[in-house]
DNA sequence: CTGAAAGCGCTTACAG
DNA sequence: CTGAAAGCGCTTACAG
C-alpha cells in the first residue's frame, strides 16, 4: 500500500514538503507552475495523503459519531441516510453508533469526541451522555435528531410533535371515532410525552375524555404494537381506533387485530407515526404522520457540521414540517358497529 | 476538552511517558505499583488518550468501512447491526459508506483503506473497488458480504443462493404451481445469478418450462415488485405464484396485486427472500427465505478484523444456512380458478 | 521493570 | 511564492 510519502513527492517535483502540501490542499500559497509540478508527481507516484497524520496535525478527525439505537429501524435508516449524503458532500465521514437502547454504550460512542475519533455528535436519544451539571460549556460540537435531551442550549431538529400528534388525533375525530388508544414510545423521551400530550389536547378540545386504560406504553417496535392490539381488545370496553407512535407499531398493531378477527379499518382504525417507505404497501396501506425523516438528518449535519467549524447555529430549534397522509388503514367509524 | 496529554501524567505520576503508555494498555511490562500509581494520574486528570496520535503511531485508524447500497434497507439494517456488534466488541468502529449503488462511491469508500481512515472493507457489492488486474496482492483486507465480486482469492461469507431459490421453488411447486414468475435482483450480482439458476434448476427437475416472460428483472426494492406485478398480470398467459428475490420486492408484489383485484394467495402466491423482521408483519405474512442477516453480518466482521490482525481466513467461503419459513403468502393452487 | 529518544507523516507559523 | 523546521501526542525498539 501506499509507502510514499509527501517527501517523496517533495524529492521528486524539486520543492520542499511545505510547497507540497500547500499545492495539494490547494491552498492558493502556490505558483500554478508549481502546483502543476507537484500534481504532476503525486500522480505519478501514485500518491496518497495519509489522513492520520493530518489528523494528529490539525487535530480533526473528519468522522461524526451518529448515536442511535436501532439502524435496522426504517424511520433510524432514512435518518441516517440523510446525514451520511450531507457528511459525504463536506468531506466528513460517519461513525456509526449503533446502542440498542442502552445508556452506556451511548456514552461510550460520545467518549469518541474525547479521544478525538470523532469531532462531533448526532445524538439520537433523549438521554445526554454526558455530565453537563457544571453547564454545557465543555460540551463537544452535538445535535440532537428527533429526541430532545431537555438540556438547554443544544441545537435540535425535529417535526413538532404535539402538533403532529393532535393532527393525527383529529383525523380520527373527523371520521367519528370517540373511542381512541394510543400506543405511546419511551416515556422517558420528550417527543414521546409531546405526541401524548398533542393526543390529549386533541381530545379535550373536543370534548372527549381519554380513557387510560387506552394508553398502552410501547417502544417502537412491531412487538409492541401487536402486544398493545391483544391488550386493547381483551378489554370490556374496546376503542374503534387506535394511533401507534411509530409505524412499525402501527404494522404490529394491525397483524395482531387481523389475527383475532377484526377487520382494519372497518372495526378498527389504525394510524402509524413516520412515514416509513414500506408503510405505502401495508394491506391496509397505513394511515401515517409522515416525518422528513432523510430532511431531518441531513439538516442535523448541516448544523453540526456548521458547529464544529465553528458557526454558531442560527436557531437552537429547527422544525420541519409533518404531513397527514391518509390512506386506507383508517375509515370512518360505523356507528352500527358490534 | 482533554487538553492533558500523556506528558502531563507523566510528571504527575513521576514516571517516564513510555511507563505511562506501558501502563495504560496493560502491556504487562510495568510493575503493579507504577501501573496503579499511573492509573491513579490519568484518572485525576480526567485523562482520555489522543487515539489520534496513537493511530498514525501504530498506522492504524481502527475502524472499518461496509461499503453497502442502502443503509434504509431492512436486510442491509441487520447485516451492520450484525457487523457493528462484533467490531465493537473487538474495539472496532463502523464507517459507513453508503453508495446508492454507485460505482464512484464504492470507489471513493474504498479509498479509505489507502488514506488510512479504515483498516479494512466490508463490500456488500458485486464490483470490486479496485483495480485487480495485476492480481489481489496489493488489495486491503477486504471481506465480500453477499454478494460476490467474480474476484478469486477474497473471502465471502453468503447463504447458499442458488440452493435456497431451489428450495424456494419446490415449495411452490409441492403446492401444486407450474405457472412460476420470478423477480430477480440486479443481474449483474453473481448471487441474483445463482437464485436465478437455482430456480431454473428446480422448475426442471420437476420437468416445467420457463416462461421467460415471467421472469423479471428488479433491484429489491419494492416498486420493483410493484411494477413487476402490474407487467405480469397484464399478460395473457399469468402465473399463479410469483417468486421474489427481495422481501421488499414481495410486499411491493402483494400490494400492486392487490390493488389489481387479485387476491393473494387465493389468486396468486407470492414468496419473498430475506426473512427481514417485518416479514412476519405482511398481510398475510410472507412465505420467505429467511438468511440469518446478522450473523452473515457479524462473520464479515469476524474475518475482517482476522484479516487486519494478519490472519489467514480459515476458508474463503462461509456459507451460513438459509430456511424456507412458510406463512400465508403462498398456498395450494386451485385447479379450478379462472 | 524503567527511561531517553526517535519517529509516525503530515501542517503551519515564521522568515525570507 | 517558497523553504527550513517545529511539532501534533502518542508507541516502540533500544539500552540499562
Amino acid at each position: 500500500m501506499s509507502r510514499v510519502g509527501i517527501k517523496d513527492i517533495a524529492a521528486e517535483a524539486g520543492v520542499s514538503t511545505a510547497t507540497v502540501s500547500h499545492a495539494l490542499r490547494n491552498s492558493g500559497r502556490v505558483s500554478e507552475l508549481t502546483r502543476k509540478k507537484v500534481l504532476a508527481a503525486a500522480q505519478k507516484a501514485g500518491y496518497t495523503p495519509n489522513r492520520l497524520a493530518a489528523n494528529l496535525r490539525t487535530s480533526r478527525s473528519g468522522n461524526i459519531v451518529v448515536i442511535i439505537p436501532d439502524v435496522a429501524d426504517s424511520f433510524n435508516g432514512q435518518i441516517i441516510t440523510g446525514i451520511e449524503q450531507v457528511a459525504r458532500s463536506k468531506g466528513y465521514s460517519v461513525l456509526l453508533g449503533n446502542t440498542g437502547g442502552s445508556p452506556n454504550r451511548e456514552r461510550e460512542f460520545a467518549e469518541m469526541t474525547r479521544s478525538r475519533q470523532a469531532d462531533g455528535i448526532i445524538l439520537m436519544s433523549h438521554r445526554m451522555p454526558f455530565d453537563v451539571s457544571g453547564g454545557i460549556d465543555g460540551l463537544p460540537p452535538l445535535v440532537n435528531g428527533c429526541e430532545n435531551t431537555d438540556v438547554a442550549g443544544i441545537p435540535r431538529v425535529a417535526v413538532r410533535d404535539r402538533r403532529a400528534a393532535r393532527d393525527a388525533t383529529r383525523h380520527l375525530l373527523e371520521y367519528g371515532h370517540e373511542k381512541i388508544a394510543v400506543v405511546t414510545g419511551d416515556m422517558e423521551s420528550a417527543s414521546s410525552r409531546a405526541r401524548l400530550d398533542g393526543f390529549r389536547t386533541g381530545m379535550r378540545d373536543a370534548g372527549i375524555d381519554v380513557n387510560e386504560d387506552w394508553v398502552i406504553h410501547g417502544n417502537y417496535q412491531p412487538e409492541d404494537g401487536e402486544r398493545a392490539a391483544r391488550r386493547l381488545m381483551s378489554l370490556r370496553s374496546r376503542p374503534t381506533a387506535v394511533f401507534c407512535f411509530s409505524d412499525e407499531m402501527a404494522m404490529g398493531c394491525m397483524h395482531a387485530l387481523r389475527e383475532l378477527g377484526f377487520d382494519v379499518p372497518h372495526d378498527v382504525s389504525v394510524m402509524g407515526f413516520d412515514g416509513v417507505p414500506l408503510s405505502r404497501y401495508t394491506a391496509p396501506p397505513l394511515t401515517t404522520i409522515a416525518q422528513p425523516a432523510e430532511e431531518i438528518g441531513a439538516a442535523c449535519a448541516r448544523i453540526l457540521l456548521g458547529l464544529i467549524e465553528g458557526e454558531k447555529p442560527d436557531c437552537l430549534e429547527t422544525f420541519l414540517p409533518h404531513e397527514l397522509v391518509v390512506r386506507g388503514s383508517t375509515a370512518p367509524l360505523k356507528r352500527d358497529r358490534v
